[in-house]
DNA sequence: GTCTATAACGAGATAGAC
DNA sequence: GTCTATCTCGTTATAGAC
């Protein structure tokens, strides 16, 4: 690996990928251009297509990468804690560290285009959000069989409730340039899952 | 009003703000043109043009009439209903219906695009969202008083983790062409409002 | 109000030199 | 691996006839 990149820094393909993911999470995969890439690179828009021939390749290897390393997050999650309730708080805090600089989950952003994407990236789409749920679905299992963790339903639409509540609060905090939008619901969403008494009425 | 529109029909400004809300609710705002439009009305993108002289134009009356129109739905759900807990549910169920037909909610894609769009356009989204916020948190401050709602937050955050909820749940459930998934998403969040005791643990 | 025609620009993509 | 140059197409928008 440092033989192939002597200099130290992060070879043209993984900047061409970062200035990429950056543009779509922050402005979508319809609202960017390879010209945006090169400017900001300081290269030709040719020499990007020497990379990724096409943007529907770009994308590809955008949701590729993505998924890789939020799951070697979720894994370091796994090494790091064992409560179901800390594994479920740090799995929002990766959320909430996308938000906190202007992006919103690369996966959900390409959620809301994803009637315009093509079909390899439609389907890798919906391949991160199943590994997310999957992750989710061992970490309620858990939390259920210790008793730490409530769930009004199926681990399966629990977890996909959990996602869908995430990327929602995400879509609407960064409307609002509010990341405590974010954290508020972040909150609430946990509380559900681990008391069973809200405040009562008096 | 009908003799604003002799034939009975909608007149052309209304059909195409029909069409242009369909396309962005489907394939978003940057994602569809004026010769979209023209084309499944058989006209010519020049007479778009006539009726709405930018799309930036366009955009805003899009926001305006969808606005009205959802805050017209909320007002029939108070003058039908008394009960707040039915009156959540009918809230989930206007967005089950949008979601019926395949669209995501005007303002939910726009809100994933918000960096991209006219400032205009920027505030009517917020506009929109606080719209429907303040109309659950008078929900919810009602359901507290009656003891029917059991909060676990503020009304303020309640009803916005509502609507990030319901977004993200229709966010996500498009993609995988699953109306349950958003179906089950609204029921736990009913039940996670309506009811302080989960499936307990044995 | 709708049309034809066109301007002015940016998009994704390719050929071929270096 | 990066460049210059170019192609082709689609985009928003306008001018002016009917």
């Amino acid at each position: 690996m440092a033989l192939e990149q002597p200099e130290g820094g992060v070879g043209t393909s993984a900047r061409i990928l970062d200035t990429a993911e950056r543009l779509v999470q922050v402005r979508g995969f319809n609202a960017f251009s390879y010209a945006d890439i090169a400017q900001e690179l300081g290269v030709t828009k040719a020499s990007l297509h020497y990379h990724y021939p096409s943007k529907a390749v770009l994308g590809q290897e955008l949701i590729g990468r993505y998924a890789a390393r939020f799951g070697a997050a979720l894994a370091e999650v796994d090494a790091r804690l064992s409560d179901p309730r800390a594994k479920l708080d740090a799995f929002t805090g990766l959320y909430a560290d996308v938000l906190r600089d202007q992006r919103m989950c690369l996966c959900g952003m390409l959620a809301a285009e994803y009637q315009t994407l093509p079909k390899t990236m439609q389907t890798a789409v919906v391949c991160f959000f199943n590994h997310c749920e999957t992750w989710l679905q061992g970490v309620l299992r858990e939390g259920q069989e210790r008793g730490t963790l409530l769930l009004r339903a199926s681990t399966a639409d629990t977890a996909q409730m959990i996602v869908g509540t995430l990327e929602g609060a995400m879509l609407i905090a960064r409307s609002y340039g509010d990341i405590n939008r974010f954290q508020a619901a972040a909150t609430q969403l946990l509380t559900s899952l681990t008391s069973d008494a809200p405040t009562p009425a008096p």
